[in-house]
DNA sequence: GATGAATGAGGGTTCATTCAT
DNA sequence: TATGAATGAACCCTCATTCAT
């Protein structure tokens, strides 16, 4: 059931209902795929709240507001539930670095929209406990990690690479570090999510502007405001 | 500091009195506290095998070869046995680097020691998965986070604020950047801990390398090497 | 008051939907309370025989021939179930006895009908287990004995007193030592419950005779019979 | 181990040491008897408090002031520990008894004695612990049951029984009630100490009145004081 | 005798999963 | 398709009992 690629799982696709009775038909496969959903969004809330193992699925039908046994007609199992979970909400952003990642403007200009998409389309919404999940169950799900490698790392990878060979011959880079490791990139945004699980109460960090000196630092331009 | 394998610390040497059975009193003692460490040991690879919740002490009393029992003789119970394993294992290697510290010496040479005690001292044993087992369990125990936070990040903050200032007036330093993000001298560290419980099998990393080139950028050295 | 056997309630009828299936919709509710009230029944033949310490509710879901989860769907704990048990079966004889005591009927008739009352209707069936569980098990129990005391003594003490007023005003009792030892009323059958939990086999005791000569001597009539 | 009688087991008889070594063999001796004394006293303790199922052998061992183990060499195990306690502590009772039923006494006298000897030497005293706890735990323990009733029951039957024939006799009783329902005579008593522990704190109860009025109403003087 | 650390069977409780309705 | 009562395997924790010292 759940062997969907990221992108077909989007939406579920209702099997085409013929001519007669369409309208029926298709309002039934679209409550189906409500419920869908609002279970998924629920199970999101309770594996983010709780982590995998503590999560029960009672408290997942309930917040759906489905019965629990509505939950495995949409998805074998708990696991299958959790890595569709993740499946479901990454997908689309890293389409979206890729449409973006293709213009040849200058490396700056680049990161700032880095920071700013990181920032409003990420660490302020239900993403940043998506990624939060791969990192903290991911070690347990060989399977999730795996997907993630292929669907999201090596494909953000690619771009990054790309992205910074390019700025690297046009000169804007005197390094190639970043080509190297290009983990380094991502590194402020991994911590932030990291510490704001962790230390947020005792010690607030301010993400954006932590992304800026870093990004500052790595492409060569000092500053301290 | 000295680094027991998981292996050699489930083996216990219980035939062991001393040249003439000297401590006679103190042998019971002795291997009471050879079981607590063994059942810490075990906890320690199981904990980081499966995590918290999904970690039976049945496997854990197995592992330490001791009776499911011995160990609530030593621990109240599986949430004080898993922060005793992280109190136990992390203090010791702040109180090394608060020592190391006070020296004034030049910040390079301090980043090199930094990175080959990272790398031997945490990245290659145990402690790394101490440090994961925080970063994945930590979300779910507020007191665990808590304790960390004061016990090891606050101290750590503490003593690398304090290093970067006295080498910003020295002028070793043209930038304040990482007073105010200490964190980023940590990232790549955290970073490489992270991906190597996730991705290690599809692309490995090369902490050290990657932790040099991040320093060099951030103490203002380019090289490519 | 339907007095059913231990052995008749483990039972279930399932198959009985009415004439023509009419109650389609309450016959999954139906089953469900019957379950509930196997568990009870189960529950006190165990409870009654080992005490509540000793009771396995694996014992007592084998017996009501249900799984030990399905217990869980109809009380909180161990604790509940006990308590839950108690108070089912004692409220229904105080109300029947609320209702019969507001005749004004001679005491000597009022009596008789305690006698039988309480020989039928609780020392040979399983309320006297019940009221034996009270005993045994109520010191352990403060919310029990105080349930007990409000729902059960309260209500019986207040009963009589107003019976043996009356009674005392029209003339039935020289005395009123039973209007300020009410206790004394219930003295005989009380030991009767007793003495047939610890002794019954070494010496039986006749109940109703008992209860018969105490009512006598404390009514000022006397009779060898 | 625990397979002596009543009588023996007052006091332990150490095993007359020699003439050489006396006095530190019976030192010794002494302690242990000491020792196993503490037990039993810590062990009425929990006992009374928390029945025979919820004691646990630690907090007796430490109420004890001995270590758990030690308990194990005064008695066979926990159920050897609780029947001997029951043992112990009523004997004695008993023989007081006898001695004081012999004497040709007017009934009246005799009655007022057993009411302070029952409320000074039982009431007030951890003698009533026991027979509460012979009351409570006695149905689940058939061998204790039967030795209650050996050396208590039976022989306070025959000393009533006989006490009150000889009453008869005398023509100080008009009815030979109490001679076939002898248990009514003690019905005052056990219905006090059932109360005590279960109702006491919403409705304490005068024992000695109680006793009072129910002994002038068996033996046919009324009285309303 | 005395100790108390160690044992391990046992039982209450949870919760993912099933299935009759 | 949706429901939710029922299931029962799994797991944490307790505590009577043992035994090396």
């Amino acid at each position: 059931m759940a062997e969907k690629t990221a992108a077909s799982t989007l939406k579920k696709a209702p099997r085409e209902p013929g001519p007669t009775g369409q309208r029926r038909a298709g309002a039934r496969a679209q409550r189906s795929a409500e419920r869908r959903d609002a279970i998924l969004a629920a199970a999101l809330d309770e594996f983010a709240a709780r982590g995998f193992a503590a999560t029960r699925l009672d408290d997942v039908a309930r917040r759906a507001d489905v019965a629990k046994g509505t939950i495995y007609l949409h998805f074998a199992d708990k696991e299958a539930l959790f890595e569709e979970l993740i499946r479901q909400e990454i997908g689309p952003v890293i389409g979206a670095l890729e449409q973006a990642s293709h213009a040849d403007v200058p490396l700056r200009q680049v990161t700032d929209q880095i920071i700013e998409v990181f920032v409003r389309g990420i660490f302020e919404t239900r993403r940043k406990d998506v990624i939060r999940l791969v990192i903290t169950e991911g070690p347990r799900f060989p399977k999730l990690a795996e997907f993630y490698y292929r669907e999201v790392i090596a494909r953000v990878l690619r771009i990054v690479r790309d992205l910074l060979r390019r700025a690297f011959e046009r000169g804007e880079l005197d390094n190639d570090i970043l080509v190297r490791f290009p983990q380094l990139l991502a590194a402020p945004g991994i911590i932030a999510i990291i510490w704001s699980g962790l230390f947020d109460r005792f010690e607030p960090l301010d993400v954006r502007a932590m992304m800026r000196v870093h990004f500052d630092t790595l492409l060569g331009n000092r500053s301290t405001s």
